[in-house]
DNA sequence: TACAAATCCGAGTAAAACACTCGGATATTG
DNA sequence: CAATATCCGAGTGTTTTACTCGGATTTGTA
């Protein structure tokens, strides 16, 4: 049931973007820096956004990431779909060609209505959001921190 | 991401109790021959929903699991946190004294928010309701059916 | 009182998923 | 051409999942 590392490093990699990233681009290096998060795992989860169209790429020296657009338009869910894949507690089909039982089944209105209010409250939420709801929030050095989780 | 199997098959265990054990005890082979699920299996997942409160049992010859309580008093969220742990989907603790960068983390609210709408939805579900809304859905020979999910 | 039908309990295990690392290719700037 | 990046696929130890199995205990019935 938990969210795995992808979608806990790759959400707090976006943010970190939408911060810090608005003039030029951020490499992998400094966003793990600061993040404390590992290079070689960060660039995985950066293959994945940049897939889903939530980043863009700039190769080669003073390179980096960029939000593709506005953090006004990238939600939570946008950024957690492509790190996780699809967010749902079960994977139902919701046609009777794909699945046998679908006319019968009794538990898949449960699974839809959870998979419904998680993909709402996600979609709620845009980085822009967070980044203003963060002012404020700095450690005892007066730097952005996050929880290990 | 995904719910686990212990999920799954327990909400349907318990859904078959709040169905079929109204007068006298199912054993765990009735359950699982009528869900397709393994015998000893089952075993550990009313174990936990024991644990829980949520079943009561019989041992010895005729004996069996019932509900413990009303079916209209069972929330699916009562029966999947029962099986599954809390469903959160990032475990924050929620002071400073648990974690250090409590103070200063910016994805917090995030989870937070999330892990209420998840519980909200298992919450506002009941036992009873998935019964009532069953009526009628029957496969071709008349029977009650599950997709394996 | 034996026997069968059950729950109870702990341990073990194969397979899958997770959380990474590593090596090297390619692109771009200075 | 050297340094700094992204890009890409493969490999790997650890953890979790999804079970099975053996046996003990309880209880109703012949």
């Amino acid at each position: 049931m938990k969210l795995s590392t992808k979608g806990r490093y790759g959400l707090r990699a976006a943010v970190d973007l939408a911060m810090f990233a608005k003039n030029e681009p951020l490499s992998i290096s400094t966003i793990a820096a600061r993040e404390g998060l590992s290079e070689s795992y960060l660039e995985q989860l950066f293959a994945k956004l940049k897939k889903a169209g939530i980043v863009h790429s700039i190769r080669g020296t003073n390179g980096g990431y960029q939000l593709a657009r506005a953090a006004a338009d990238i939600s939570v869910g946008d950024v957690l779909r492509a790190l996780e894949g699809d967010m749902v507690v079960v994977d139902c089909p919701d046609n009777e060609t794909e699945c046998a039982k679908f006319g019968s089944c009794v538990t898949k209105y449960v699974w839809k209505r959870i998979n419904n209010s998680i993909n709402e409250a996600m979609d709620a939420m845009t980085l822009e959001e967070i980044v203003v709801n963060s002012h404020g929030l700095n450690d005892d050095n007066g730097q952005k921190a996050y929880c290990s989780k």
